[in-house]
This record gives structure tokens, C-alpha cells and sequence, in this order.
RNA sequence: GCUGACGUAGCUCAACUGGUAGAGCAGCUGAUUUGUAAUCAGCAGGUUAAGGGUUCGAGUCCCUUCGUCAGCUCCA
């Protein structure tokens, strides 16, 4: 009779009856036990819901289990509840903010007199297991609002979120043994599906992530369905620490931060530089094929170029200070160092008058910019003061945009998918609060790149108010070699400031018009981009990057001439070699060449020498060795240079 | 900027409740002349981040400043 059944669809689009009051665990059941097992949770309609809820009529379900990925947040939000109940356990006073899951796992916010120590977190997760082991049912009810203020009448964090909930938002409350929470849910079961977790650590969060309310502890821990899992993840943590580039830049004394000068003020020492470099040195051939020219610009200004370009009104707090012009000059003229260079190349531009055949022109500078980023948020080379920019601003037509969107994207691929070999994705960052600018222009400003990413048939993300303050824009995301995301390359357009400097090209009907401004980087920063090299390759680089490529190792002091020779063809290629001539064992040689992360090493002994060959040992591939003569070994090199090769030529 | 933790030789780390700063690696010197991831010995190296305070006595306790780290926020 349908009166007592309920029918749902499967995600293969055949249906099922059930009886009503069925849960999404009842319907597992029914289509086998193995499924009954292994299920999560529902996904009902597209919503995730827990598997003991029961079915309406007329849905489809799907049931979730370890291999969803939605199934492993729900997982983790129930690893937050639990650390919650825990915590409550142990500090019965604390206030509890939100506990959701993220990318690795999950985090509670607490509200509590004195941090988490982490003596604190051992017992804390200690308690964790044993909630756990009590394997509590996670119970869901709806309440009204009235109840929900009720329940949670002590906890000013939960009635506030209540308070911001919408009047016809369904308020539930989920129930964990001792712990009761607001919440949305969904959960897995009970408490003891959540068997492979750990806490990483406390730090202060501010409630609701607003830096004028109160400060509450966050604890992130992550959480995972297989013990394998978990261990991946914890060894990935431990690779990535292993790859941070601070400690290699110390290790391959490529760069330094010097507290005498300051934070986020970067010291390329040599070899850092010669990546830097070799950088720019690809980057700027890439952009002279293609119709850039070269500027540059000074980097101090008086400070009404800033106050003309818009960036006083909304970018001065990332600005350092004005500094008063030097004696002789009047009281009131005032320097600032750049942040930025568009305004410098649009004084280019506008310094004259420009065809509409002129267009687009396109204006590149790799250039120091100084940016006064809070002490709290300067990290590294990833995140500094100091910024060495691969900047260009292109002058365009509104009918070029598409066009030069393109090259920009080819460009992108060329250098971070080609040569680097990195996956990567594109965000659309649309305007944020503060911004300059009629709604108008950016209607048309975020129009013209979406079209422009639609005829390129490019995939990309919306990412709602993330724009620079000026225009719209595509950012691009890509992946290191453990999966971790960084951002880079952008590509802006801007309406506004060549409103703001009235630029002007002479049109085919010669009157005016106002040109479009894109302002774009590929590397980003150097910095940026050169702390995300050491990481991703952990301090093992190509060899067109390597700032040493070719360590020449006499095994004695009798072979130090030959092996002279052997540096002098090697460096005639163009190649950077150089002989380790100290009075060490050849194994201490090898030792520090490979901690050096230099890609070949060439042995010379008296066989070598006297045959006029390398024993040559490449990185990382242990005892391996290939016996070479020299001019084989350089030949094999140079077409490794040459083609920025991202394996080496020789294995 | 905010919260918390931290700051000892170039690097990694020691130094009991306050009692004269110590080791390994790196560096220098010498011996050794080495065949694929550390040869041996000796020497040198520090106003314990800086400044102030408490104390007979401070690396250790207190205050201020600077910096670092984990986050929040922000972002190339």
C-alpha cells in the first residue's frame, strides 16, 4: 500500500521502497549489508543528512562512505564534536564558539580564561578516546527557537548564533552522551566510528573572525577513516616541514633575513640570486617575444601620485609612511616609497601621445616595491615587506582585452605549466568592499574577463570579493609536488585609473578615448615564488635553476689539474661548475655534494684523467654511476640547459 | 596589529629548585692522499636578542623593546 511505503531514487536512477520511517541506514541495509557496513552518510536531494534521519517520500538518495570525500568532512565534524565533548569534559566552564571541518581536518573554537597548553591537548585528546570508546549515539532533534535559547542559555556564543539565525532556518541540536551542540550537522553515527585522529595544536582564533571581538583557542586536529591515512597525512606534515624553505634557504645559504635591517626584508645571498636571476632571465625573453618593453622606474615618489592613483584612500595602512623631502624643499612636500608601480608606468604612458595603432603597450618591470604588511603576517620568503614584483601594465583598447587575456593565459601555461611543470587552476576575484569606482565600471570591468575565460573555454572558480581594490581579476592557483595550493600569477584589469590620470589614446575617428589598463605578474614576486621553487623541489632544482650545476671531485690532490680542465669545458658551455679541491675523502665530498643538492657531480681519478672522462654521479641516484667522456657529459648538459629540462639528461 | 609560545657559538641543541656558559656539526691549522653519503688530531669561536630591574650572585626571576614560530586577520 503507498500510503506505507516510501520511495526514493538510487543514484543509478533505479528506485526503492521502503517502509515509511525508513533511515538512510535502513535503506544501506536493504540494498546490502556490505553497503550497511561501509555507510557514512545520506546525501538526500544533494544535502548531506545523517543515516538516521528518515526518508521523505519521492527523493534520491545516495549513500556516502569512506571513498566520498562530503563523507570525510562529516567524519571530521563529528571528530570536532568529540573534541568538544572532551573539552567540556575537562574544563566544564569553557564556552564553545564552532567546530568545523577544513581541508586536513578539523578545529573548536573555545572560549576559555587561559590558553590550551600542550600538556592540556595530551589529555584533552587523551579523553577524546575515551569518548570514543564510551561510542555515544549522535542524536538529532529540531527544536524552536525558545528551546534552543533554553538549552543553550549559558553559552553567549551559541544564543548569539541563534540570534542570526533566519526565521524559517530549522534549528537543530545534536547530542553526543554528555554534549549537547547547536549545530547543523550531519554526524556519522555515534562516537565510535572516529577512530583515527589527532590533535596538532592550539592558537588563538578571533570569534567569529572579526579582530575587534574577543579572542577565543582554536584547536585544530585532523582525523581520517584509516590508520594508513592518518599516518600519510602526519608524514606529509613531516615532508612539509622537511621542505620548509627557510631551513633550506639557511641550508643552500640562498637567502637570509637580517634582524639588524628587518623583517620581511629579504638578502639574496649568491646562489639565491643566481636563481633570481635565471628567472628573470626566462621571464623577460618570454615577455620581449611577445611585445613588452622594459622600463624603469624610481622608488620614491611624491606621495600626490598616490593620493591621484587612489591607493591613499584604501591601500595607505599596507603603505609605509610619508617621509618629508630633504632640506631646501618646501614643508609640505612629502615622499612615499611604491607599493605598487601602476602609476609609474601610466606617467609612461601618458608622458605621450598615443595612435590607437600604438595599442596595446605593454610596460614590464621587475622592480622592488615596498609594502608595509603587519608584523603578524610576514613569513619567510612567502610573505614579506620587500617585494621584488615581475610587474608589467598593458595599455589596451576595450577590444583587445580578449585577445590579450589570452597571451596572458598562454603565458601562464608557457611558464608555469610547461616549464615548471605545475597543475593549476583559475580564480575570477570579484569586487571587494572597499574598492574604487562605480558599480557600473565594475560590471563591465568583471563582464570583460569572464567572457574572456568563457571564449577560452578556461574552467575557473568565482572568487566573490577577492579583487584588488582598483579592478577585477584572475588569479591563478597551482599545486606543489605534496598537493599543497599557492598563488602567484595574477592578471587584473582596471578601468579606474586611467580615469584617474585621464590617459588618452587618439582613435581611427581621431578624437580621444581612454584606454583599459591590465596589470599582471607571472612569477607574482620573486620571493614568493622562489621560496615556493625551494619547497616544491625541497632545494633539489632543475638545472637550469640549480645555482651550482656541476661539482667536479678530484679524488686526490694528483688530480686536481685534471679536474681543472674538466671545470674550464664544463664553464665554456655556459654551464656553473666548480672543483672541490679540499683535502677531504672523496666520500665527504659526495656526502656534502648531495646535501648541497647539486645536481651532477664529476668524479676525476687517475683513470678518468688519463682517459679524459667524468665518472659522473647524479643527484639523488645513489651509488649509480655513469663513466663519460668530458665532452659527451657537457653535450648531455647543455641540452638539459637548453631545454630547461626538469629530469636530468642523465640517469 | 591581536593571542600564545619562544630567543644560548655560523647551524642544531645542553646547562638541577638562581651559584664561574658546554657539546656535535660547520670554520681555521696540521697530519693523511683518499674510488661514490662524514679520516684523525689540535685550535678558535658567546656582553646568553637588546635595555632596565630584583639579588651577595641572573642564561635562569620581573618589566620594556626587538625578533622568531603557530594561528587569527591580511595577501604577491
Amino acid at each position: 500500500m503507498a500510503a506505507a511505503e516510501v520511495r526514493v531514487t538510487l543514484p543509478d536512477g533505479s528506485e526503492k521502497r521502503l517502509p515509511v520511517g525508513a533511515t538512510g541506514a535502513d535503506l544501506a541495509q536493504a540494498i546490502g549489508p556490505g553497503l550497511a557496513k561501509a555507510a557514512v552518510a545520506a546525501r538526500v536531494d544533494g544535502q548531506v543528512w545523517d543515516l538516521t534521519r528518515r526518508l521523505p517520500d519521492g527523493v534520491t538518495v545516495a549513500i556516502l562512505t569512506e571513498r566520498d570525500r562530503q563523507a570525510l568532512d562529516v567524519l571530521r565534524h563529528s571528530s570536532a564534536h568529540v573534541l568538544a565533548t572532551a573539552v567540556r569534559q575537562l574544563f566544564p566552564h569553557a564556552k564553545i564558539g564552532f567546530g568545523p571541518p577544513i581541508e586536513d581536518g578539523f578545529y573548536y573554537d573555545f572560549e576559555v580564561p587561559t590558553p590550551f597548553t600542550p600538556e592540556d591537548l595530551e589529555r584533552i585528546e587523551a579523553k577524546m578516546h575515551e569518548v570514543v570508546r564510551a561510542d555515544y549515539p549522535f542524536v538529532r532533534e529540531e527544536v524552536d527557537r525558545a528551546e534552543a535559547k533554553r538549552r543553550f542559555a549559558d553559552d553567549p556564543l551559541k544564543l548569539e548564533r541563534i540570534e542570526d539565525l533566519g526565521p524559517n532556518e530549522v534549528i537543530s541540536v545534536y547530542t553526543d552522551g554528555p554534549f549537547v551542540d547547536l549545530c547543523r550537522g550531519p554526524h556519522v553515527a555515534s562516537t565510535g566510528k572516529i577512530k583515527h585522529f589527532k590533535l596538532l595544536h592550539a592558537a588563538g582564533a578571533y570569534w567569529r573572525g572579526d579582530e575587534r571581538r574577543q579572542m577565543l583557542q582554536r584547536i585544530y586536529g585532523t582525523a581520517w577513516f584509516t590508520k594508513d591515512d592518518l599516518e600519510a597525512y602526519l608524514r606529509r606534515l613531516e615532508e612539509a616541514k622537511k621542505r620548509d624553505h627557510r631551513l633550506l634557504g639557511r641550508q643552500l645559504d640562498l637567502f637570509s633575513i637580517q634582524e639588524d635591517v628587518g623583517p620581511g626584508l629579504i638578502f639574496w645571498h649568491p646562489k639565491g640570486a643566481m636563481m633570481q636571476f635565471q628567472l628573470r632571465r626566462f621571464i623577460e625573453d618570454v615577455i620581449l617575444e611577445r611585445g613588452y618593453q622594459l622600463v624603469y622606474t624610481p622608488n620614491l615618489t611624491r606621495e600626490e601620485l598616490f593620493l591621484r592613483s587612489g591607493h591613499l584612500p584604501l591601500y595607505a595602512a599596507n603603505q609605509f609612511p610619508p617621509m618629508a623631502a630633504g632640506e631646501g624643499e618646501g614643508e609640505g612636500v612629502h615622499y612615499r616609497v611604491k607599493p605598487m608601480n601602476c602609476p609609474m608606468h601610466i606617467l609612461i604612458y601618458a608622458a605621450q601621445q598615443r595612435s590607437y595603432r600604438d595599442l596595446p603597450i605593454r610596460l614590464a618591470e621587475i622592480a622592488n616595491v615596498y609594502r608595509n604588511e603587519r608584523s603578524g603576517t610576514l613569513h619567510g620568503m612567502l610573505r614579506v615587506r620587500g617585494l621584488t614584483m615581475d610587474d608589467a601594465h598593458i595599455f589596451l583598447r576595450e577590444d583587445q582585452i580578449e585577445q590579450e587575456i589570452f597571451q596572458l593565459l598562454d603565458i601562464v601555461e608557457l611558464v608555469l605549466g610547461k616549464t615548471f611543470g605545475l597543475s593549476y587552476r583559475l580564480d575570477l576575484a570579484t569586487r571587494p568592499e572597499k574598492k574604487l569606482g562605480t558599480d557600473a565600471t565594475w560590471d563591465q570591468a568583471e563582464r570583460a574577463l569572464e567572457q574572456a575565460l568563457k571564449h577560452r573555454g578556461a574552467t575557473y572558480r568565482i572568487d566573490q570579493g577577492g579583487g584588488a581594490f582598483y579592478g577585477p581579476k584572475i588569479d591563478v592557483k597551482f599545486n606543489d609536488a605534496i598537493g599543497r595550493e599557492w598563488q602567484g600569477a595574477t592578471i587584473q584589469l582596471d578601468f579606474e585609473q586611467p580615469e584617474r590620470f585621464q590617459l588618452e589614446y587618439a582613435g581611427e575617428d581621431n578624437r580621444p578615448h581612454r584606454p583599459v589598463m591590465i596589470h599582471r605578474a607571472i612569477y607574482g614576486t620573486l620571493e614568493r615564488f622562489c621560496g615556493f621553487l625551494i619547497e616544491h623541489f625541497a632545494g633539489a632544482f632543475p638545472l637550469w635553476l640549480a645555482p651550482e650545476q656541476v661539482r667536479v671531485l678530484p679524488i686526490s690532490d694528483a688530480q686536481i689539474p685534471a679536474a681543472r680542465a674538466v671545470q674550464q669545458q664544463i664553464a665554456a658551455a655556459g654551464l656553473r661548475a666548480h672543483v672541490d679541491e679540499r683535502n677531504e675523502t672523496l666520500n665527504y665530498k659526495i656526502r656534502d655534494g648531495e646535501t648541497h643538492k647539486v645536481p651532477y657531480m664529476a668524479v676525476v681519478g687517475q683513470r678518468e684523467a688519463d682517459a679524459g672522462t667524468v665518472a659522473v654521479r647524479v643527484r639523488g641516484a645513489g651509488q649509480k654511476q655513469v663513466v663519460l667522456p668530458v665532452a659527451q657529459f657537457v653535450a648531455r648538459l647543455s641540452e638539459e640547459l637548453q631545454t630547461r629540462a626538469l629530469v636530468p639528461a642523465i640517469r
